[in-house]
RNA sequence: GUACCCGUAGCUCAGCUGGAUAGAGCGUUGGACUCCGACUCCAAAGGCCGAAGGUUCGAAUCCUUUCGGGUACGCCA
């Protein structure tokens, strides 16, 4: 960053045009034997009415390389800038190797409300929910070291009349020794009987609806039953989240937001907003050309939409957000939209502070996932697959391990957050046991092979850095491919924030990781030479550290030995 | 029917605020452990970037149309 703002400097004092347009030009060569950066002068041809071949040349002949660069070429349209490889590699190791490297204070005094994971209360855990989970959580924990606050939200749904159902099946043929001992898997039994059920006796729905009516009256025998199902989802819940390392900072769930939503109407009709469509309550939404939303119900219920804009205003009031983000799966993206859309009728100024994070669909090798056909894959059996699978790997290539156990946790788990944070995360996924417990090639495994074998070097090398380094023993292409990687990662970084993109940050220290293993391949650390095995063990440690900071806001551990 | 998203190597995906010969992993084939960790590395084969027009000095990238797939479209969440 800080060599492509002094190219851009003295390029600009050349030609007589403005810096910040000559950094906005700037690019890295295709290959790197053209050059190291390069300034393409085809827009400028318009300006300055030359050929660009000729303004390449004209701005290399009266341009003074700056400090950093050893040496240019024109060529093509292009002005190409080698580096002082000695001068780029000490530089950027000496940041690297500083604290907090790619941390910023960009966010503070700053919150991020960040709505992810939410569970649904009786329903099973399963892959479905792994994207939401893994995603705002590493988006926590990326806005977090570029200075946000951030505040974790897990919005449950435990509100509907859907348990209404469970408690009137409950009633009927529920077993509490069962129910404590299968827990959730119990409560989808019940649920599941009362729609086969429902199918020949209609009544039932009758019953399903006058138990949720009591949860709403607040009944104290439906509040009962209903906090039971609530604690035994959560616990099981809190379960696969401690296996994840993830927390919540409030389980805040649809049902906490009950006693918000009369304001909200209240505010929605006094501003004109609230139209009688076919006797339900609506808020016309032509003018952004979507459709209308739905606010109550020809009953007078409240619905989802009713519950998202309570807790919008809620989330506003209490946290004060600079911004926040639902990370939700893509099908929801017109409820999102219109969500935004009439809390802007409502002229709320921070709307446009507020952004879906969509997601692709998980689905399976044989279809959609379906909870009430059982066709799932619970999260919590990926993840001990996943461990059991290196314990294996573990027992054969490095019995004598310490801790065998806490480190195939981390690796089997990192590998299922790996995989699920490694593609752009508006991509579907077809889950297959065979791809997630693939360890070889760009895998969380391998990155954290990768930071298991420099934390091997180092402790081989044992002292510290030695202020007398010779970084020249860094200038070939290898150790350079290497030093670039690094020194962009603080970009990286800010790109994930920007656009929510966990995976920028995952394919960032993959890319390290490759290059730092070619470069094992192809060149000695420790040799003879104590200043230039420094220089090397300062790569070697820069490489550790940034692949430690990158996992680490991916939410995926990295163990020093593996 | 309407809206949004996705079509890049056999498979999974990068690249998409336009730039120099389209990249990676898996899989396939063939190599590399007396040497700092082989969950590694090297090499080969594999592409009209869904298709057609357009804008531009230049298009996988921008625009239009079209085909294929997905999702969603008032009283579920």
């Amino acid at each position: 960053m800080e060599i492509k703002e002094k190219i851009a400097k003295s390029v600009a004092q050349a030609a007589d045009i403005k810096s910040a347009e000559i950094l906005d030009l700037l690019e890295t060569p295709p290959d790197p034997k053209m050059g190291d950066v390069a300034l393409p002068c085809f827009r400028l041809a318009k300006t300055l009415r030359k050929a660009p071949p000729l303004i390449a040349q004209e701005i290399m002949d009266k341009l003074t390389p700056p400090a950093g660069v050893s040496s240019m070429q024109a060529a093509g349209g292009y002005v190409n800038f080698f580096l002082d490889r000695t001068a780029f590699a000490r530089d950027t190791l000496k940041a690297a190797l500083a604290p907090d490297f790619g941390a910023s204070d960009l966010g503070a005094g700053r919150r991020v409300v960040i709505d992810y994971s939410s569970v649904n209360i009786a329903k099973p855990f399963h892959i479905g929910h792994l994207s939401s989970t893994a995603i705002g959580h590493s988006l926590y924990k990326i806005y977090a070291y570029l200075g946000y606050r951030p505040v974790g939200i897990n919005h449950l749904g435990d509100w509907g009349t859907q348990f209404g159902k469970l408690i009137a099946a409950y009633k009927l043929w529920g077993d509490d020794a069962e129910i404590e001992k299968d827990s959730v898997s119990a409560m989808l039994r019940l649920y599941v009987r009362f729609h086969e059920e429902a199918e020949k006796d209609p009544a039932l729905n009758e019953q399903g609806r006058a138990w949720f009516k009591k949860i709403e009256d607040g009944d104290s025998e439906a509040l009962r039953i209903f906090g039971w199902f609530s604690d035994l989802t959560l616990r099981e819940a809190k379960r696969v989240y401690e296996m994840l390392g993830i927390q919540f900072d409030y389980f805040t769930g649809e049902s906490f937001y009950n006693d918000k939503m009369q304001p909200v109407i209240d505010e929605l009709r006094e501003k004109n907003l609230l139209e009688q469509d076919e006797g339900a309550y609506i808020v016309r939404l032509e003018e952004y050309n979507l459709p209308p939303c739905i606010i109550l119900k020809t009953d007078g219920a409240t619905l989802y939409s009713t519950r998202d804009l309570a807790a919008a205003e809620y989330r506003k009031k209490t946290f004060d957000f600079h911004k926040a983000l639902y990370v939700v799966a893509y099908q929801q993206s017109l409820h999102f939209k219109q969500l935004f859309a009439v809390l802007e009728k409502m002229g709320k100024p921070w709307a446009k502070d507020m952004e879906h994070v969509a997601f692709g669909m998980v689905s399976l090798e044989d279809g959609t996932l379906s909870t009430r056909h059982g066709k799932i894959v619970l999260l919590e059996d990926v993840l001990s697959r996943a461990v059991e699978k290196t314990l294996a790997t573990i027992n054969e290539k490095n019995p004598d391990l310490a801790n065998k156990e806490d480190v195939a946790r981390q690796v089997g788990i990192g590998a299922v957050l790996y995989s699920t944070l490694s593609a752009g995360r508006i991509k579907d996924i077809t889950f297959s046991f065979e791809r997630v417990l693939n360890f070889d090639g760009e895998t969380g495994p391998y990155v954290q092979y990768t930071h298991a074998r420099a934390s091997s070097v180092l402790r081989k090398y044992g002292k510290a850095d030695d202020p007398g380094a010779d970084f020249t023993a860094l200038d070939d292409a290898d150790a350079f491919a290497v030093i670039r990687q690094i020194e962009s990662f603080p970009a990286a970084i800010l790109a994930a924030a920007e656009k929510n993109e966990p995976s920028f940050v995952t394919r960032h220290i993959t890319l390290l990781a490759q290059h730092f293993n070619k470069y094992y391949y192809e060149h000695r650390i420790m040799d003879t030479d104590e200043k230039k095995t420094n220089a090397r063990i300062q790569l070697t440690r820069a490489v550790q550290k940034t692949i430690a900071t990158g996992l680490s806001l991916l939410g995926i551990a990295a163990p020093e030995r593996m």
